[in-house]
Formats: C-alpha cells, sequence, structure tokens
DNA sequence: AATGAATGAGGATTCATTCAT
DNA sequence: CATGAATGAATCCTCATTCAT
C-alpha cells in the first residue's frame, strides 16, 4: 500500500520530469504525449494513469513552477528592512526564472494563460500571493517614511510585477541574456526610489 | 492591371485582419487555416495565393504590429527633453499595447518567437530599434546631467524594454486590467529616477 | 485568321515545350499545371484554351515522342539489307532514346500507359508500326536465308521492342549510362545471330 | 511480448500486402493512403505505426519484391554450365517478373527509380547483384571457351538485364501477353550466341 | 499497473479545373 | 485571347485519447 503510493507518486514525477523537459524543448503545444511518454520511457496509455488530460500535465507543470517560488515569497516577506524586502524579492524572483531553462517554461504558461481557464487560475492565484507580499512590503516602507504616503501601492505592485514578467520575455526571447550583470543597475534603482533610512 | 493589384492587396489584407482576429482569439497555433478561411469568407485554397505558409501569415501580423510602434519611436525620439522623450516612449507604448486586444497579439509573438526564426528575426529586430532610441535618449539625459554619468546604460534600456513586454504579460493575463489608471504612477516614479531639470 | 491559327499553333507548341522540360524534370503526376504555366511563361487559364486537360497535354508530348520515331522506321525499313536494316533500327533507336534527357519521357510514358487509356493507346499502337517494320525485315531476312526459317517472327519482334524498352529503363534508372559505347556489342551480337551474307 | 511482436509483423504484411494490391491497380501515386487503410481495414492512422511514411510502404514493397528474386539468382549462379545458368537466370527472371501482376510492380518500380532516392538505391543495389552473378557466368563462359574472349562482359551483361527490364515494360503495357510461349524462342537465341559446348 | 495498437478527426498544403473580368 | 483568382476535394500526416490485452 504504502509503497505502491509511493511508487505512483514517484512514477508521477518521472512523468512531470520528462513533460518539463519536452515542453521547454517544444513547447506545450509542440509537445505531443508520445513525446513525453518516450521521454519517461512509459507507454502512452501509462501516463494517462497519472494524469487524466494532456492538459492535466500542463496544469501540474505550471503549479510546480509557481509553487517553487512561494518559499521565496515567505522567507523574503519578512524582511526586517521592507526596501531591502522588496529588492530580494526582485532578485531571487529574477535567479529563479533565469536559473536553467525556466524562462521559457515561465513564458509557455504566460501566453497559454489567456486560453485555458486551469492554468490562468493558477497564474492568477499566484499573482494574488505575489502582489500581496509586494504589497504588504510597500506598506511597511509607507509607515517607515521610506515612501511617499501618496503612492499608489496597488500600482507600484502592478510593475513590479511586470518587470519580472517582463524578464521572462527578454529571456525567452534572448536566451543568452546574462541577467546577473543588470541585476545590479535594476537593484540600484528600485532602492533610489525609496528614501534614504533616514536618521 | 492596376485594379487586379488593388484587388489583390485588398484581399490579402482581408486575410490578414480575418487572422489577426483568429489568432487573437485562440492563439498562433490554435488557429487552423479553415477558420481563417471561413473568417474571411474565401476558400481555405484561396489563402494560398496570398501566402505561401501558415507561417508567413504569422510572420504578416508580426510585422504588421511591429511597424505600427515604429512610427511613435520616431516621434517620440526627437523630443527635446529626454526624460519627456523616454517617459513618452513608455507611455505610448503601452498606449499602443493595450489598445483593444493587441496585447494577446503581442503575447502570442513573444510565446512564439523562441520557436520561430521568422518570427524571433521580426522581434529581434524591433528590441535593436526600440533600445537604440532608448539608450540615446538616455545618453542625453546622462549629457544634460538629468542621470548619475556613470549609469549603465544598456542595462536601463533592458529593463525599460521589459517593463514594456510585462505590461504586455499582464494585460493578456488580465484582460480587464485598466493601464491608464496605473500609468501616472509608472511615470511619476520614473521620472523620480531622473534628477530635475536643475537651474 | 491564318495569322491567329499560326498563333494558336505556335503557343500551343510553347506549352508543349514547356511541359516537356518539367515533365523531365519532374515527372507526370509531379508537375502542376501552375509550374507548366511559369515554365511557357502564360496564365494556367490560358493552358485550358490549347488543351482541355493537362491529360491531353501528357497525350500530346506521347504522340510527340512516337512521331518523332517513325521516319526513322520508314527510312530503315527499306535498307537493301534485311539484317543491316535491323541494326539500324536498334541502333537508331537507341540513339533516339538516349537523345536528350528523353528517356525519361519514355520511362514516364511506360509508367503511364498500364492506368492511361490515352497513353496506352498511343504505346499501342507505336508498338504495331514498330513490329511490323521488325517482323517485315525478318520475313527479307528469311527468306534471303540469313535467319532459319521456323524462326517465330513474333517472338523475335517482341524482344527487339523489348530490347529498346529495355535501355528506356537501364537509362533512366542510371542517366550516365554510356550507351554508344555498348551499342557496338548489342550490334555485334544481333548481326552475330543471322548467317552471313551467303554466297 | 512474443505475441505482440509476431501481431505487429502480421499487421505489417497485412498493410504491405493491402498496399501491393492498390500500388498494382493505381500505382504510388494514384494510391491514396486512405486507400491503403481501407483495403487492409484498418485507420490511416494506425498505419504509421508501421510505417513512418507512405515512402517507406513504397520501399517495403520495392525491398520485397527485389529480394524474391535474389535466391534465384543465387541457385543458378552455381550452375555447373555457364551457359544453361545465364538461360537459366533469364528465364526464372522472366517467370518471376510475369507471376500475377508483379510486372506492373516493377514498372511503377521503374519509373519511381528517378526521382525517389530510397528506391533509386534499391534498385541499384538488386542491378549490381544481378550483373554480379550475370558477369560471373560470362566470365566461366570466356574460359570454357563458350565465348569470344573479346566479348565485353559489362556490355554483355548490361544487355541482358535491359531484356529483363524490356519484358518488365512489356508485361506492363500488354498485361496479356503470354510471355512463356515467346520464352523459348529468347532461350534458343540466347544459347545460340555461345558456341557449343564442344569436344 | 502497464502496454502500445487503434481510432478518426483535424492539421497544413496542393492541384486540376472553372470563370469573371 | 488572356488572366489569375477562386474553388474544394484530395493529399499526407499528426495526435489526444481509448481500450483490449
Amino acid at each position: 500500500m504504502a509503497t505502491s503510493l509511493k511508487h505512483r507518486l514517484e512514477q508521477r514525477d518521472r512523468v512531470l520530469l520528462a513533460a518539463r523537459r519536452c515542453f521547454i524543448r517544444h513547447g506545450f503545444h509542440g509537445t505531443g504525449m508520445a513525446e513525453i511518454a518516450k521521454a519517461c520511457r512509459t507507454s502512452v496509455g501509462n501516463i494517462y494513469h497519472y494524469f487524466p488530460h494532456k492538459n492535466a500535465i500542463v496544469k501540474a507543470i505550471t503549479d510546480e513552477v509557481r509553487s517553487r517560488m512561494l518559499p521565496i515569497l515567505r522567507r523574503v516577506a519578512d524582511n526586517a528592512d521592507p526596501v531591502d524586502g522588496l529588492v530580494q524579492v526582485i532578485l531571487l524572483g529574477l535567479r529563479e526564472i533565469s536559473t536553467s531553462t525556466n524562462a521559457r517554461l515561465w513564458m509557455e504558461i504566460l501566453a497559454e494563460a489567456p486560453r485555458n481557464r486551469a492554468i490562468r487560475e493558477v497564474c492568477m492565484a499566484f499573482d494574488r500571493d505575489l502582489r500581496g507580499v509586494l504589497e504588504r512590503l510597500l506598506r511597511r516602507a509607507v509607515e517607515a517614511r521610506r515612501l511617499r504616503a501618496d503612492t499608489d501601492l496597488g500600482a507600484t505592485s502592478l510593475w513590479l510585477v511586470a518587470l519580472l514578467d517582463g524578464a521572462i520575455a527578454r529571456l525567452s526571447v534572448e536566451p543568452d541574456l546574462d541577467l546577473t550583470r543588470t541585476q545590479q543597475t535594476l537593484a540600484g534603482t528600485i532602492r533610489r526610489c525609496f528614501k534614504a533610512n533616514g536618521a
């Protein structure tokens, strides 16, 4: 029982791992079930024991990609200095995105979202979380008088998220882009948007 | 002769217009030639008198989308005040993107680029142009002492472009987003990154 | 009137010439009307003023190819020496076949014949003519006591025709084959099958 | 496992058998995948489990047709009397060709070869084998002083092959032709080209 | 659980032919 | 006579999904 459950989960993961590689290479639409089956050395039919649809695999991948980002958010959200926290969210987010070929996957997800309810919902849930963290940090920055009180926090968090999405797009179009070099410039610019931690 | 040429161009445009609508609704991959044919009330075969591939239609749409942006860039590039110019590029870019359902189309293009050479080349050419304009404006800002001399212009222009890409992604995931409201916040933030046009 | 008729015939020939080139390159099935139209710099529709079907073009080409062979036959049939005549038929036939890229065309015709009544009829008519000439020569050879009286003339003429067909097949599979070198061997062998022009 | 492999091979054969019948009736180009599918009572898609292309089916048929000829060659090549061997090669070759509707298939193959690399290669390999056998027999005939020492063996083997190709062409144009009747004439003629097995 | 054969609709593309201009 | 746009059925091939084994 326990063993069989363990096996189930392992097998499921093997499928996901294989699917992820395929999706990165050929996109959601460009990848067929047969390709995934071959990549994880199973049969096509067997995959359907673990996922009811192809789309369920896509959703699972989306979930996974998203869930890898969440602990980063939580860790950073409690940073003593809210501005440091914000900069950290952006920098860690960028690092996660630019790891391996994640950008391609993120891009695929972003493009799929408009026409795929399941994916869209995952995206929106994640956006809510991310923007929640960002807005909480921004509010703390206001309280700490590092940010003007009349700042539109919603708008600001929106643009910060857009910055991450934009990085995804940039990376996926120009995969050779070295984000680490330009990160410092971004971090500096963001910091400069806040008042110094005044005496 | 002249009439037939005119007819050809009109028909070509009808195909593109129909394709555009279909692509917005169902994406490049989700749209079949039959759907396009029906949408412009021709036969499938006839479309092939105007475009050699489905991909040629995709490329033509990409070209068109991109070329609508170029005059905006040129107009703005010569703005007397470089900071105003930069803000204008961003704001006008956003307006163009958010027009009707353009964001979806842009998104589709961004997602297609990594795996479609023809599209990628159009994108890269456009990026070059856009970043050229941005960097020229940034350089003028440095010369006008509105920006620190040690600013990494390449990095900065990259992030500005990413901001636009990010807006596309945001809009395509949340089509109901009202960008106009948040635009002012962005414009203000950008302006504040530059020193006042000091006396 | 006369002029327009002349023009008609010229145009018809232009189509045939173009079609011939296309058929040699891509075969009957591999050549589209559009390709022929482009090759003779007309419109597709215009070709249909001169030929009711694509198949009519194929038939016309077949006719032409065949009719080029006929005068050769007639000229040779009256040769004083029947054995010389036979050898000449074969050698001239081979020369005609191997001229330019005729073998490909002949081959295309042979392959089309089984499934194309119009072509088959042309082929059979030609075969009748050719075998008639051959059998007449063989009969004269018998009369001249150059050939055993019990020879099966029908069978012999059949195998001589097969030899020509075979040469077509060989040339079309190995286009670089140099038939002229091996011709002499064939001619010698054939001659040796007959008794010397005895005293 | 063993069963499934057996099933696979059986199914593959069923496809080939059906394809063969279709090809004989309508030619390679005239036969669609749908027709083959119907002829072996499967779906179109399923055929693609057994063959990657339509062309792979064509090649498999070509292989099969050719490989049926090879054992004949081997058996005959070791004939004690080289002239008997040669006559046998031709006669058995003819019998194989004239079996049922093989001629049509051979013809189709010959016509396809010039424009289909895979087919051409099979044809050329077969030609090499066949001409190898023929030349070996001819050489032995020379050694046995049954043939003039200055005979051009290459040319002679070429014409013998052409004779077989020609028979194919004849049969495919005139399917009612009764080759068996004329075979004796051919065999006799060939024999007479050699000197008697002199004492 | 695992296999992979089978399905059949749907994918893009081609092409002979027609017909309005 | 000439054009080439239009048609639409037919081409090969792909693919998510089902199902008997």
